[in-house]
DNA sequence: AAGAATTATGACAGCGCTACCATAAAAGGC
DNA sequence: GCCTTTTATGGTAGCGCTGTCATAATTCTT
């Protein structure tokens, strides 16, 4: 027995059908309309949008995708939003998406690349156009549906590795290698590592690591480090430095893995009265805004977090179809000399 | 003549009917087993959920959103993702929404009603099962929209309003009298106001006229006030403090807008050698962690973003039907003394 | 002016799934 | 044992849109 039409929705919900009947086309002209796609009489256009404004039409997006097969929906998954770097890269990707039909869709992973495969899979129950994750590293499931699928993917932060199709980003390794040849450069012999405990924070690793090769290569090495147990913050890094001057005092220079956590370290500085630069070299990463606007600005490494995220998503759109070759982009990076180091 | 069966997709993406062939069983029967939904016998799932695994089958959801007009999204609109308060609500929103099957679809409104407009109805299209917005002002459009579709809908942050469906948030404007009851009581007159240009940030709004009020009632007033153009920032609240001191040198503690900028006030009393809270007070919003882990922990008033989200999310789920009652709730917020006011 | 190329529109099936019934099998009541 | 209730499964149409082809209307060639 048929179900009556519009039996289980809103009866005054206007379907695309009505808007054709009311302007007087079939539904197929009043889709390209509505689709901007196709040739079309501009007497014919402005019948249907006409009748489109008269019922107030709202296409059903899930009845399009199923149809065509394809989505407007852009999967972005996010290892957390718990400070402002990866909310940053969210709006680069939504600046880059203003003028278009797609929307992100949003995932956390908690740096978990099981929960990162998880989430995956039920976003690839949308049909994404496309995907957009941090990091190259990811589950074997995980990497074998991004290969697999009809969908562009971007993966953001890192282009130490093999994308699957188009990384942007920068060399954390370097960044890392860079900071000890700035800080060797400027006369530090004495380095403490101040970091946290997210092992799968594979930047931060890259860092460290980029950091040490630097420091092997000047003849020193880190001769005192702290992992804070538990997630980054400005209060980790007050007490991890804490931590580290009781254990080692003689440090000359501590390097953070992001800006947050030295400015802890700066303000331990400010408590206990230690001379910032002078006495103690304070180094960050990221390049935040408020450690520019105090007094002392940190010394850091910018990181283009708006940017990558901005690139990626206008590079995804460039083309529907996934390309032969693999591009990676470098945004780059700046070390920030700023006032304490 | 017929389109051939899947040519416009992979060949190989397994659909329901394969799964139900396999496991030879009705497709109604295996969509029963993916939705987990109406009476299975144990041995019938089991061979579903062998079939699935088997096959490596991906639900369609928007063959499912379509033929049940429902989906598992879930619209946010924010006004901005520029500083962590929103991020911190969309952290709450994601905790909640953790183990369900819903997804959040993130739009940006940057304060603007109009383009809140433009995006609430394209996320419409989706028919997604609850939207999520900040504040209780839209435009009519989008209130009419709100209030006559079939979903459930939170108004985030505010509650001081008459909201659509639920509103989760503080009395902004209760916020803004504490705060000025508050610095009366620590025996400040000569009160200051650094703020910014968003005329549509509603909520910095309320806080402004409840600080007014409490100051009438004490037989004071803001004797001072900036406001910067542009955005909130923490170099905008230390410019915006030395442009307040060169025109009103006899300040004893200026209000900010929130923390950010408040921050900036004391980046800039520090540079220009000022005892913050005995020859200038200083007071923000929001409660950061970073104002907190500072040597001389900045007076504000914690506001629970984190919280307001979550809540919401979980309020929303409570029930598909949007229930006669309204329902306000009133996540509070606290004044935290610090030591800058 | 006749044919070729271009532009504009339509008919119709089908995308993959679920709502709506119907029916069959098992369990319970007296 | 017969009837009622509960549990388990299936047939089928249709959700609203778009891809595929076909055709009609217009413009361009030469």
């Amino acid at each position: 027995m048929p179900r009556k039409r519009n039996a289980h929705r809103s009866p005054d919900t206007p379907t695309l059908a009505d808007v054709a009947r009311l302007a007087g086309v079939s539904e197929i002209t009043a889709s390209r309309v509505v689709r901007a796609q196709g040739p079309i009489a501009d007497a014919t256009r402005t019948r249907v949008l006409a009748a489109i404004a008269e019922l107030g039409y709202i296409p059903n997006r899930a009845a399009g995708s199923l149809a065509s097969a394809e989505s407007t929906l852009m999967s972005v998954l996010l290892p957390s939003l718990s400070n402002i770097v990866f909310p940053d890269v969210l709006r680069g990707i939504h600046t880059a998406l203003r003028e278009t039909p797609f929307q992100p869709v949003i995932g956390v992973t908690d740096y978990d690349p099981l929960i990162e495969e998880r989430i995956l899979v039920s976003f690839l129950a949308w049909q994404p156009a496309a995907v957009i994750l941090a990091g190259l590293h990811h589950t074997p499931t995980a990497r074998r549906h991004l290969e697999h699928g009809r969908f562009r993917v971007a993966e953001l932060m890192d282009i130490d590795g093999d994308p699957v199709d188009i990384a942007v980003g920068m060399s954390h390794r370097q960044a890392g290698y860079e900071t000890g040849r700035h800080l060797v450069q400027r006369g530090y012999r004495r380095f403490g590592y101040a970091g946290h405990n997210v092992v799968t924070d594979d930047r931060a690793s890259a860092r460290y690591e980029g950091l040490c090769t630097s420091l092997r290569e000047a003849g020193l090495s880190l001769i005192a480090e702290h992992r804070h147990q538990g997630a980054s913050s400005t209060k980790a890094g007050r007490d991890s430095l804490q931590i580290l001057l009781v254990a080692e005092p003689s440090l000359d220079v501590v390097v953070f893995p992001n800006d947050d956590m030295a400015m802890g370290g700066i303000f331990h500085c400010m408590h206990a009265g230690i001379s910032v630069r002078e006495r103690l070299g304070i180094f960050g990463f990221n390049g935040l805004d408020i450690g520019q606007a105090m007094p002392m600005p940190l010394s850091t490494i910018l990181s283009k977090r708006f940017l990558i995220g901005k690139t990626a998503a206008e590079k995804l759109l460039e083309s529907r179809e996934r390309p032969q070759e693999k591009t990676i982009i470098n945004t780059g990076f700046e070390i920030i000399e700023g006032a304490t180091a």
